[in-house]
DNA sequence: GACGCGTGGTC
DNA sequence: TGACCAAGCGT
């Protein structure tokens, strides 16, 4: 893992020095010296990967990375899978629009492209579900392009380095500048992992480790003894309460009745039980009156569940054994078999306040 | 440019 | 323990 050569800026020399001997050991990774060496990763796994890791932690990723990559080798693979049988291997990773995106890029490769990536940004940045920062990892990390790759990790970094009082988000073309300057001709993938990597161990939002930064001598938030100021961000709204309530119906042969999600919109295209809609007030018809079918619903605690831009609190209902009514919306399937629906977590949270052992293999 | 969009970990 | 945050994208 040759060192960059002289011409490169000395800053992404001290960089990649750092990165040599200190980056993360990744399962989508080749290492610095698979890579010095001119060894690619497979395009498919640094898409997937980086996929997954949109506003999603490593470590939350792994368990399904190796799971998608058992199931579906190959992004023809993935492209000829149905739809259900993807959304449910997704589950409880949430922000759902990736994975029906991740099926859609998954189709135009291997239907348009012969299974092969475009291998650059440009071409990359076409296909659903990338945007500009996975276009340009994917475009630096796989194909060895000079992008400048720019996410939160990156941004507090730069952030930091330069001491930008702006806020973001409209700092963002700012701090782009910034890393294109820097990003070298040589080893670019490395570069972008080794800034990420930097971010995720180094200059963390609390407490950075600055003593150990590679940028120790030339960072102003660090000179200006304040580095945990930065990146200094817009103020976020509050979170909203809405209410509702959930229906968990069990027939007497153990069936619980199930939905299926509109495709647009909040949980689009995952399974649900039965529930209200998600109001800021319970009043009138939110309530138990609005069941799926007339039953003796009983009250059965309630769920509380944070989403990225409202809390919701549902009060879960339950109902059965009973036999199946009829004419009823949606679908029955056996309480025993849910691990291998598309349930996204706050319905397997409302099912668990009914049914407190539907899920034997999790916490419970 | 602002908003809608999940979940689990951390302190 | 609640607030913050994590390899953003689409509209």
């Amino acid at each position: 893992m040759a060192t960059l050569k002289s011409s490169a800026n000395p800053t992404a020399r001290a960089l990649i020095a750092w990165y040599d001997r200190h980056h993360r050991k990744l399962p989508w990774r080749t290492t610095p010296t698979m890579a010095a060496k001119g060894l690619r990763p497979d395009p498919y796994h640094v898409w997937l990967s980086e996929v997954m890791l949109q506003q999603t932690t490593v470590q939350a990723v792994k368990a399904y990375f190796a799971k998608f990559l058992s199931r579906w080798p190959t992004v023809d693979d993935l492209a000829a899978a149905p739809n259900e049988d993807v959304m449910a291997a997704w589950a409880g990773l949430g922000y759902y629009a990736r994975a029906r995106n991740l099926k859609k890029c998954a189709e135009v490769v291997s239907g348009t492209h012969g299974g092969v990536f475009p291998d650059t940004e440009e071409g990359l940045r076409t296909l659903p579900g990338i945007g500009d920062y996975t276009a340009a990892a994917i475009a630096a990390i796989a194909f060895d392009r000079q992008a400048a790759v720019m996410d939160g990790n990156v941004e507090r970094v730069i952030s930091r380095l330069h001491a930008i009082d702006a806020p973001l988000p409209g700092s963002k073309p700012e701090m782009k500048r910034h890393v294109a300057a820097m990003t070298p001709a040589e080893r670019p993938g490395d570069f972008a992992q080794a800034m990420m990597d930097l971010g995720a161990t180094i200059c963390t939002p609390k407490r950075p480790a600055c003593a150990l930064c590679p940028f120790r001598g030339e960072c102003l938030a660090l000179e200006g003894d304040d580095p945990e100021r930065f990146p200094v961000k817009a103020a976020k709204k509050e979170k909203p309460v809405r209410q509702g309530a959930a229906f968990v119906a069990v027939s007497g042969d153990g069936l619980i009745l199930l939905r299926r999600r509109p495709e647009q919109g909040l949980l689009g295209g995952m399974t649900e039980v039965p529930t209200t809609g998600w109001t800021a007030r319970m009043d009138g018809e939110t309530g138990v009156t609005a069941a799926p079918f007339p039953a003796e619903w009983q009250p059965a605690g309630t769920v509380t569940h944070v989403f990225t831009h409202f809390e919701l609190r549902l009060s879960v209902y339950r109902a059965g054994p009973l036999s199946l009514p009829s004419g009823v919306h949606g679908f029955w399937e056996p309480v025993t078999k849910l691990d291998g629906l598309a349930l996204p977590t706050v319905m397997k949270k409302a099912i668990v306040q009914a049914i407190p052992n539907a899920f034997p293999t999790n916490k419970g």
